[in-house]
This record gives structure tokens, sequence and C-alpha cells, in this order.
DNA sequence: TCGGAACCTGAATGTTGACTCATGTTTCAA
DNA sequence: TTGAAACATGAGTCAACATTCAGGTTCCGA
């Protein structure tokens, strides 16, 4: 999972960065620009001249700085990847237990994509504009994950399961999906009670409770 | 959530549909030829004119049974849709209670993704394509499913949850996570083995089993 | 066996948009 | 001060389709 295995004669040719102020500065427009049209529009019905004119910028400044239409969506993707994780560990690190880290990252994760609507959009079409970049995405969280989970474990705070990788698609998929329903089609909701009710799934899943006490009302 | 809110000008204009045997059987061609050509190439890198090679027909054939490229896409998302929810109803008939049910859901759904691949992959890309196709898909499969759970915990088959939707939302969320890894990324690994660690986490949750009678090796 | 409905066809049209390139302009080290 | 590297530009090129259309062909009931 090494960023760069050095080996293949794609992609990687890194161009070594604007070397100018003003070539940075640039850069950092194109790509902002890139974001907010890619996401409002998606790839296919955004035209490179709504990029640069987003950005204030000719249209041919544009191939200064990227080789393709599809160079600056991967770009896009593998930055977004960086943020996420990003968020997901800062908003965990506070967590007691491995439990509370779930519904904290649950959370975390819907008030994320709330508020870069239109960059997840970008992660979520990657999968066909960019597959690999799709996949490089969930790779990187889900060995992250793993490994998270696997400390939990042998700390005792979460049942050693069958299989973890299985256990962190899964979990994967349930904040993508509730990412998507409670992020970007329904962001009124609030975020803490559903973050609640799906930890509580997650973490004592849907078997019926051991009949505990219950008090008759 | 009624299929025909009738108030909307839209979409709905039913073509009555071919009336020789002859005119549905090449409607079918053409239907067969779109879902296998956009789910090898994705919509936009399929031409009508693959979809009418593939299927044996001149170009202009293609917009005697559809109005665009747009509509035939939206007829392969609703129709997988229905044979998707047939699936499972079928695999789930005879469980013995909803948590059993859970497990042969999770098998079936990674078994339909693997037989399914290319139109798989049209659905998801119906994300992008068709936004409202795929809403509705996800809105009728979670209807369906949220009744299921509903009962289930009326049997006290699975306990009460804080929210349902949020249930159905995650349950959707990993299976279709694992669809993915599972049934298309990879599908060798035993659909038996995955769904049985799925079905593990999405029944028992993450949290330690109580220490039951751990017998000393 | 006839007429019209249903169906079929592929060349032509028109648009769109990624990418190139020849020509500037700006920056900055020496 | 200067020249060359870095950066900026937008008109023009070119290929790729989606969709149309005018003119067939096939089928079938009367």
């Amino acid at each position: 999972m090494s960023q760069h295995s050095g080996s293949e004669p794609e992609v990687v040719e890194e161009r070594s960065g604007p070397k100018t102020e003003r070539g940075r500065r640039t850069l950092r427009r194109l790509l902002d620009a890139a974001g907010e049209e890619f996401g409002a529009r998606g790839y296919h019905d955004t035209a490179i001249s709504n990029i640069t004119q987003n950005a204030g910028v000719g249209l041919g400044t544009f191939y200064v700085y990227f080789k393709s239409k599809e160079e600056v969506f991967r770009a896009l993707v593998a930055d977004m990847g960086a943020r996420t994780r990003h968020a997901m560990t800062e908003s965990t690190r506070g967590a007691h237990d491995r439990l509370e880290a779930e519904r904290l990252g649950i959370q975390a994760f819907i008030e994320f994509v709330r508020s870069h609507k239109a960059l997840y959009r970008v992660v979520m079409e990657a999968q066909f504009v960019a597959p690999e970049a799709y996949r490089a995405y969930y790779r990187t969280f889900a060995a992250a994950y793993r490994q998270q989970l696997a400390q939990a474990a042998s700390r005792g705070e979460i049942s050693e399961g069958q299989d973890d990788e299985v256990r962190v698609w899964a979990l994967m998929g349930a904040s993508s999906f509730l990412g998507i329903r409670y992020g970007i089609w329904d962001a009124e909701t609030d975020s803490g009670s559903v973050a609640a009710a799906a930890s509580d799934l997650m973490i004592n899943g849907l078997a019926p409770r051991a009949q505990k006490d219950k008090a008759p009302k």
C-alpha cells in the first residue's frame, strides 16, 4: 500500500510542482474550482472552460498544470482521501474506547459529508471516472480501519470477529450509506441521533437484548 | 412514495410497447445489448451505435424503441431494482427467523452481484446518470426492508432499534459494500464465509461477547 | 391481394468540448 | 539590465457522438 511502487511507468511522473508563488496560487485556484465544478455538475457535464472560468484564468492555463481532465479529477480524489482520514482520526482521538470511537466516527463522517457535499460526490463518481483512485481510497481507508479493529480486539474492547476485512467493509458501507442518506439527501436530521442509532446497531447488533430487568411501566 | 404521483408531466408517457412479436424481440435485444454495453464500458463511453451493433439492428432502430440514451438506462435501472428485490425475497423465503434471513440475504446479495456484475454497475452509475432512478431504487428497497424489520421486532426476533430507517440504511450500506468488495472486485472468496462473518457483525455487533464459558483448550 | 400499421435503416446534421499551439507576459537570478 | 525559465492565453483543430429524417421493408387483417 506504499504510495509510489515505482515500477509502473504510469501515472507517477510527478510534475515537480509550480516554482513560483504565482504558480502555486494558480494551481490552488484551479484545484478549488475543479472541486466546485465537478462537485456541482459531475465529471462529464463539467467542461474545462467551466473550471478555468471559475478559477479566473485562461483556458490554456489549465494544461500548464494538468495533463488532462482526468488528472485533476484524480488529484481531487486523492486529496479527499487524505482529508477524510484526517477528519476521522481527529474526531475519534478523544474516544475512551473503540465502541465510543465508532459512534464518534459515524457522526463525524456524516458531518464531514455535510460540509463537503460537492467533494464527496467527486469521491463517489471516481468509481466510474477513475476506478483505480477510487479503490485506492477505500483500500487505504480499510487498512487503517482494520488496524484499529485488531488493536481494539487485542485490548478486549471489541469481540474477535471472524474476519476483520469483512467487518471493515461492512462498517465502511454502513457509514457510507448513512453519509449519503443523512449527509447529502437529508442534511436536516440530527447527526447525533443518527450516529447513536447506527452505532447501537454496529455495537450491539440486531439480536434481541438479553432480557435484563425491563421495569414494568 | 407512490410510483405515479400523476402531476408531473414528465417521464411517464409509457410507450405502449411493441405490438408484434418481432417488435418485442427487437426491444428485448436492445435492452440486453444496452445492459451489456453500459455494464462493460459505462454510460458515457457507450455509444448508441455500440448498442445497436451488439443487438444486430440498425442505428435508427434504437429510436423506434427509446426516446433517448438516458431512457434505456433508466429502464435498465428499474428492471434491476425489480430483479434484485425478487432475488432477495426468494433467498430469504426459507429463513426460520429474521436473523437467519439476514445471513441468507447477505450471501444471496453477493451471489446476485457476482452473477450480474455488469448490470449492477449500471445501478451504481445511476447515481450520476439518473439520480432519480437511483433514489427510487433504494427508497423502494428501504421501504420493504423497514417493514421486515418492524415485523421481526414485533415478533421479538430482533431488538427494537432506535430508528429503523437508520438501521435499514446501515444494513443496505454494509451489503452494498460487501457486494462490491466480494462480488465484483474479488469474486473468489467463498460467499458463505463472507456472509457468515458479516451477519455475525450485523447480528451480534462489535461489542465483546459476555464471557460465557470459554472452555479451556 | 391490398392498404396501412408497425417496424427498420444508415447517411446526414449539428453540437460539443478536450486538447494544441503559436504567441505573449512576468519573474528573477546573475 | 537582461535573457531565459516559468507562466498565461484563447482561437483553432478535430474527432466523437446523439439525434433526426426521408425513404424503405415486413406483417397482417379484411
